[in-house]
DNA sequence: TTGTAGGCGTTATCAC
DNA sequence: GTGATAACGCCTACAA
């Protein structure tokens, strides 16, 4: 237990108030006065405690960032890059788990609401479950909600959407312009933006029906099973040639099943994923992939946050980042004759 | 702005203790007050202030979780299942970074003890500074604090390691058990694991003085400037038969490299990483690498808090997790003959 | 079963 | 410059 205010001030020969002028640098105090009270401060052990100064002001200075799973890696970065700018402002920010069901997952909104934070950031799509839009809502009542991959119309709700649909059309147009005619979509299907891209796949797939063929496998794939698809392929080696994974795990374990299976890539099937995951360098070949541009993320999450905790009204809830196609040897070109 | 326990009080028309009675489902109400107590709540969207709750209490039920990077895969898997195991207890714990300045750690660390939370723990090693040693065993008056993967011997702090010395000597047998005998230790020395794995590697240099060479690459290396040793290696062709690498990344990154300098893995040398990351398994050829158990120090951590906040003293301070070597394809046995 | 009132540790507004 | 003292919102004996 660390000492009160009270004990302080008793120690140092003066009231509560100078004690806490000392601490909060606020008002005049005697250098006397002063010099007293931090060796109390220091003989005490003297921690302040932040419930009752939270109390006191009404303002907890803390703002929540929400994931369904840190461990993922892309929102760790985003969460990891907010902390950083917002420590700056004096703001503390912490990270929490909220998991995938979506009754937890309100549970901890209104949890943030009762230690009264003053923004919460939801890094993950809240999806489209009708208590988990209206959780949201409730929260934007009292604060500011910050939707980072999500969408939700709303006066309080400021929102940074990354632009699958764009991204997906790019990696179709590349494919194409090498000659592709054949394409597939695998997916895992375990985030939104897997029916995005899957969207985007069979948007293209109307566009260019005269052109092209456009299929998605109906399975859910993961790197682990992975062997389902590659077989798949394997048995039908004139039905593709090129593939979009919607995430690098999947690209990178086909990469080595259909390396296995004796199909050459980028020879016979050119393959792209998404994030640019570290290892999409190391592997061989190198994997097309595209960029989510994390750092742009959070350069509009910390200036939506900043302008927001710096009195201004942002007359933008809708910010849209565009990801980067980035192309390596999985899909490089190889001239016909060769 | 969340209604007060007054305002509800006097919208149902009884006095503020029912109305708390109602909320904590403590003391008996009769169904009367206690619908009209229900209904003003709903009515006044009431939100309990946790700030006036814990100062009340004097008990916060929350345990911080302080990471350098949660961006690091290890620690954020193992931040993620103590945040699951603990929230079945009632606890509230949330993740923060606090970087890798000591002087930010520590701030941090004070902060967490004026939030007053429940229990510090610590995802990654303290590391050898005074100040920071220091800053814990003054917490540790006051709040138990956990340690995984670092080491402090005092009264309220549980420690829980991973003995990556005795990976590093497994790592070691199994490369000579294939006929290895010149050895080269690769590292990019950014964590204090990084150093133990080292001395674990010239301990193990001096017992077999007498049967193989072993070598520490001097420069720091990770997977984007690995090119410098692997062209050191190609540069002297019969010099290692052997590398292990002290983390997934730069192994990975290795095997790239040497693959285009022409080096055969396993056959010209064998390759072992440290980490067990999705794409050791994915990579052609399969990297053996080091799993850390992340479930196990997750168990023993779970296990620790439980204890403590159960009430029982813990006799254990020091929990030691043996990580285990994973035999795959860049460690391949091949015969002589071949 | 219900209400009153004191206390949790700070901050901030007054007088002095 | 300094010190009472009233909030802040909630919990919980204690009394009724």
């Amino acid at each position: 237990m660390s000492a009160t205010i009270y004990e302080v001030a008793q120690k140092a020969g003066v009231s509560t108030a100078t004690v806490s002028r000392v601490i909060n640098h606020t008002g005049n105090v005697s250098e006397k006065n002063k010099s007293k009270v931090l060796q109390a401060l220091q003989d005490c052990h003297y921690t302040v405690n932040e419930m009752a100064r939270s109390l006191a002001k009404s303002s907890t200075m803390s703002i929540a960032l929400l994931a369904k799973d840190i461990r993922d890696d892309y929102y760790a970065h985003i969460a990891h890059a907010i902390e950083l700018s917002l420590g700056d402002l004096g703001y503390f920010s912490f990270l929490c788990d909220i998991g995938y069901e979506v009754s937890h997952q309100v549970e901890c909104i209104n949890m943030m609401l009762s230690k009264r934070v003053n923004a919460i950031v939801l890094l993950s799509s809240p999806g489209d479950d009708a208590q988990m839009i209206s959780a949201l809502l409730d929260a934007s009542a009292s604060v500011p909600v910050i939707l980072v991959n999500g969408f939700i119309d709303a006066p309080n709700i400021y929102c940074i959407q990354r632009d699958d649909a764009f991204a997906t059309q790019e990696c179709i147009q590349h494919l194409m312009s090498l000659g592709c005619r054949k394409l597939l979509f695998v997916s895992d299907f375990s985030y939104s933006s897997d029916f995005i891209k899957q969207q985007a796949f069979l948007k293209c797939g109307r566009q260019f029906a005269s052109e092209a063929d456009f299929t998605i496998y109906p399975s859910s794939c993961n790197h682990l099973d992975c062997k389902d698809v590659c077989a798949f392929i394997a048995a039908n080696p004139s039905k593709f040639d090129g593939v979009i994974a919607s995430n690098d795990i999947i690209a990178l374990g086909m990469l080595r099943n259909l390396w296995k299976l004796g199909i050459k890539i980028p020879q016979d099937i050119k393959l792209i994923g998404f994030d640019n995951v570290v290892f999409s360098s190391l592997c061989i070949p190198t994997l097309t992939t595209v960029d989510n541009k994390i750092d742009e993320h959070c350069k509009v999450t910390s200036h939506i946050l900043c302008s927001l905790f710096g009195g201004q009204s942002l007359p933008q809830h809708h910010h849209v980042i565009r990801p980067q196609l980035l192309i390596r040897e999985t899909t490089a070109f190889i001239p016909e004759n060769e």
